[in-house]
DNA sequence: GTGAAAGCGCTAACAG
DNA sequence: CTGTTAGCGCTTTCAC
């Protein structure tokens, strides 16, 4: 594995114009750069970006915190993030915080960060204020992706607007018993965003005079497992809502699930909508209010690089869109009908 | 943010020592070391990995190349390899080959790597023979993890055999009629898992004289949405197996949707099991061969973190282990009881 | 125990 | 259009 010098001793040329024909600054000539081109394949020369990060103190990457990988939305996010550092050549340094969240010290800790990346791309993280120090020493762009994160400027949907443009949904189509299932856990890292969309989902309710009764205000912990459950609970008691507004696309197919094997009919009985615009949502026939989840991790990553590469930041950012899709699992109540 | 130069000049040491008393060489006297780590604590040292790198050769970082992200197979072994590989000091680089699928090059051509890692590891993922050339030439450990790999030692299950005791658990329970929701599918990266896994279920079920219909030989493409409705369809038409083996989770729990909504009951009227040990299987009540994917990830980066290090490379691993988990989703056939 | 010097592979002025 | 000369921040002999 050839060194720019190595083939700059082949050719009789100096590391500089052979550092310049590879990538390909105009002032050298067309052969000069054709020999090197050369030269270099057949050298079979491989770029050393540590070397290259040394001397411009660029690294050419972009570090990218989770939660965890093994939610839909997150990954999501981080393809999004991939699909468009790639392109743009940046490479992504993963940190999972899953396993560090428990116990020891995770993974952003100053020590681990090594300025190895440009830049940090956070996504539903919130920080202690020891970690915020930490990450701000390394003194390098960061953005948010999805929740709002506390210190930070963020990329994402109003988690209210999109909430009440569910719910609304329901109640245009004439619902007057609602149930939520909310995404809201101790455990977890997305507690702005749950309560947000909890919220809203109350407002919208009060707003419109439809009674809530707080039994019917469930948690899933934005899992399909754990919602299916819940809701199979909720329906096999005396009294349940018309309609099932959920706070993710995947608690929302885990409802779907349990009202079928609770013998109801969706929506003849029950309607459910969804939130996010999950990949099996079309499949599913789901109702949903849809966000492009890849495009705002793609956003981040455009808006980040520029950044590294000298553009201003902008102090915050416009919302991310969302849509309503109607689909099969939403009607009218029985009793409208 | 300061160097180590000026943490020696600070305290009037030379710059090895400084180095040396950050890395905990035991050379060093207590109070020097002492001495050290406050003056980097206080100057806001932070470790540079490109110019430790440039001068031993070492990056600490292993790539990892996955077909896509939003496959829950996929991103647990991630969040497995992450997870070790963090504990031993390591950065995980990510390759999500999603998008350059089509078209353009893929990320893990030379020109990418740049000998930013020290290391590969390959998630199902197919090489041109090109590619596996660039690949070559980094000559730095490679393993792949899951399917196995054309070229490569891999980690993981014999796919022919979990699919077999699936099926064999159907068969146990006297089913006599059995259909597949395979993973096949033309766009996939995992073609040889799922064709093996195929192949299985043909010779358990021929083996046992089971008679398969070949219009019971369906494909989810792995995706729980497809297989959906592929299930319904199915079970919409007059004539249907009463045991289905699923080639992953994902694709049973989409089964059994579709099964309810079609009214049959499970595991009354049909059975369903499932391959791989799907985080949502157990909230499914669903009966699965579940191997331990996360441990495979885990592995996979404990041994390629050894081979850089130095230890020998052996030529091929034990599979990895798995076992049949008996839940609600299986019982004998109608007939039978 | 600690220091001096050389070098990892590349880029970046500054010349010419 | 091309070469010279310094580094970038760290590790590593080899001395003392």
């Amino acid at each position: 594995m050839a060194t720019i010098a190595q083939i700059a001793a082949e050719l009789g040329l100096s590391k500089s114009t052979v550092s310049r024909a590879l990538r390909g600054i105009p002032s050298i000539s067309q052969e000069t750069v054709a020999l090197v081109r050369e030269a270099a394949s057949r050298l079979d020369y491989v770029p050393s970006v540590a070397a290259a990060g040394l001397s411009t103190g660029r690294n050419h990457a972009v570090g990218v915190v989770v939660p965890s990988l093994d939610r839909w939305f997150y990954s999501s996010v981080v393809s999004g993030i991939d699909r468009t550092l790639a392109a743009l050549g940046y490479d992504v340094v993963l940190f999972d915080l899953d396993h560090s969240h428990d116990g020891g010290k995770r993974p952003f800790a100053r020590s681990l960060l090594r300025r190895r990346v440009d830049a940090v791309i956070v996504i539903a993280t919130v920080f202690t204020p020891d970690e915020f120090a930490e990450l701000a020493l390394l003194d390098i762009p960061m953005i948010a992706v999805g929740p709002p994160a506390v210190g930070l400027r963020t990329i994402g949907v109003d988690d209210g607007a999109i909430m009440a443009a569910a719910t609304n949904h329901l109640i245009d189509l004439g619902h007057r018993s609602l149930g939520l299932v909310g995404g809201y856990d101790s455990q977890s890292l997305t507690v702005y965003s749950a309560s947000e969309r909890e919220h809203a989902f109350t407002r919208s309710a009060l707003r419109s005079g439809v009674v809530v009764d707080p039994t019917w205000m469930l948690s899933g912990a934005y899992q399909s497992g754990v919602a299916q459950q819940v809701v199979a609970q909720l329906y096999a008691s005396s009294s349940w809502p018309t309609g099932l507004v959920c706070a993710s696309d995947e608690m929302a197919i885990g409802a779907l699930y349990a009202l079928s094997r609770a013998g109801l009919q969706v929506p003849h009985d029950v309607s459910v909508i969804g939130i996010d615009g999950h990949i099996y949502a079309e499949a599913y026939d789901l109702t949903t209010c849809t966000q492009d989840v890849q495009e705002q991790g793609s956003r981040a990553a455009r808006q980040i690089v520029a950044e590294i590469e000298g553009a201003p930041a902008p102090e915050n950012f416009e919302p991310a869109g969302f849509e309503l899709v109607v689909r099969g699992t939403t009607a009218p109540p029985p009793q409208v009908r």
